[in-house]
DNA sequence: TTACATGCAAACTGTTTGCAAATAT
DNA sequence: ATATTTGCAAACAGTTTGCATGTAA
């Protein structure tokens, strides 16, 4: 994704082009799809040399959140994943990587699901599929 | 679940049936399935005067769960949950309430999930179906 | 020029832990 | 008698926030 592309994706979500929301997003949408955790981005940023404090990194992860250009994954243990894969599609867990692989939901197929309870909509349906690795 | 067969079920996961651990115990599987957080548990062990301390509350939920007596259910926003249903199912999460239901998961019918990447074998799916009310 | 964004450090929440006292076997 | 469990308070991890400073429009 381009600079440009970026700064018009901003700015289509309202939020300002600042010189750490571009570096965050460049780091986020520049290649494919990603799952990052506030920890992680925030160690790239530095590498990249990006001045951006952990706080703007949580505040802007929340603020792409809620603007629809990322995802949030919980997982048990605390930790929060962001995915800037926002179309449909379910996880895998690596258990022992604690990593999230993405699986296309293409061919997908739940069937028999009962239905929302009255005055409710389902808002979204969360997958993950957890792996561990084989016992020897 | 009578007050023997609690005492049992602790006996088998070779967990000492400590006065605390009876009494949360008793709280956990005395009546059908349930979904507590530390918190909420706590506040019930109070209430029934089971001296029971906080962290005595975390511990113990580690180890039942540790033990496969509850399962832990994790959900956006820090806090985590214990199910005393343990059987294959899903759940609703009304967003509004901050509460989990329990799906029955008899038929449901999910086709067309990937392979497992080689060297790793499913351990869990979870799966939560997230309700919003709505919107008027 | 003004409303919004940032950085820091401090606050906060949920959870875990070290250790002395209590308890189950 | 001995190994385990408890409770407290302190530690801890991840995350949020208040406020002074900086920056985009």
């Amino acid at each position: 994704m381009s600079q440009t592309a970026i700064h018009e994706k901003l700015r289509l979500a309202g939020l300002r082009p600042t010189r750490q929301r571009l570096a965050l997003a460049g780091l986020l949408f520049g290649s494919g799809d990603r799952h990052v955790s506030a920890e992680s981005l925030h160690a790239e940023a530095l590498k990249a040399r990006a001045g951006v404090s952990l706080a703007t990194v949580y505040n802007t992860l929340n603020q792409f959140t809620q603007a629809g250009l990322l995802r949030e994954v919980a997982i048990e243990g605390a930790r929060s994943y962001f995915d800037t894969n926002v179309s449909n599609h379910i996880h895998f867990f690596l258990e022992d990587e604690e990593r999230l692989v993405d699986i296309p939901v293409a061919d997908l197929d739940i069937k028999g699901l009962p239905q929302a309870p009255s005055g409710r909509e389902i808002s979204r349906i969360d997958v993950i599929i957890r792996l561990a690795p084989v016992k020897a």
